[in-house]
DNA sequence: TTGCTTTGTGTCATATTTAACCCCTTTAGC
DNA sequence: GCTAAAGGGGTTAAATATGACACAAAGCAA
């Protein structure tokens, strides 16, 4: 970080569950794979600490760092999809409320502009 | 960050690539759910500019301010099914390479312990 | 047990994120 | 055209992430 106030002032309780939970995802993952700690971080450019502030769930990692660890894993493209605007349905739903309840036929002019 | 030695030495391009359509598709998802930046950022309890940064797929922004948008825009269950150990095809590909070629019956002993 | 590898921590120095201001340009709506 | 809002950029000060190095603890295998 330098989490300025987010971090500082604590940060809600289901960001931390979440951060953490991702760190554990990753720590399985990368066991499955048979990386050690030092294997793996050398390969993201990184410490072996970071790493392992990153499976523990610190929430100061950057996105560089976590993308990079996903990426290794070969799991990057979930991210890509994670926002995925044709698969927000909350988005979607959203849009769906702004549109018009009917729809009004365009009025015609006096004049024949064509 | 402080994006070490992973961001300082040149982010590798797809990692980059990958932070970048993250950011798009949350500022998609923010706009989509009538969202203005001040107040969105307001919401994650940090400021507008931090948030431009994310949008704009800096990857020196921390796990908190990423994992705080996707928990507002809700969509931070995405974010834990990510890594998730039974959906790791991968992982689950590497696993069973371990698993032996044969299964070999465990040897008897002479004393009959039961 | 013994030895080797992996992992967990601690400190220090440095680089950089972040907040809190500022101003500016563009866009949207009236 | 006019006004307000949105988003972009810069600066400064403070907090902190990261790397580098070292050592201890814990697993794991022989």
């Amino acid at each position: 970080m330098t989490q300025s106030n987010l971090t500082r002032k604590g940060l809600p309780p289901e960001i931390a569950d979440t951060i953490t939970v991702l760190g554990e995802h990753i720590r399985i993952a990368r066991k499955r794979r048979n990386l050690t700690m030092a294997e793996m971080s050398s390969r993201m450019f990184i410490t072996r600490k970071t790493l392992a502030r990153l499976e523990k769930g610190d929430p100061g990692v950057s996105l560089a760092v976590f993308t990079s660890a996903l990426w290794v894993l070969g799991l990057d493209d979930n991210l890509k999809n994670l926002a995925e605007p044709t698969q927000d349905t909350i988005g979607i739903f959203h849009e769906q409320k702004k549109l018009p309840k009917r729809i009004r036929a365009v009025r015609q002019h006096d004049e024949l502009d064509f």
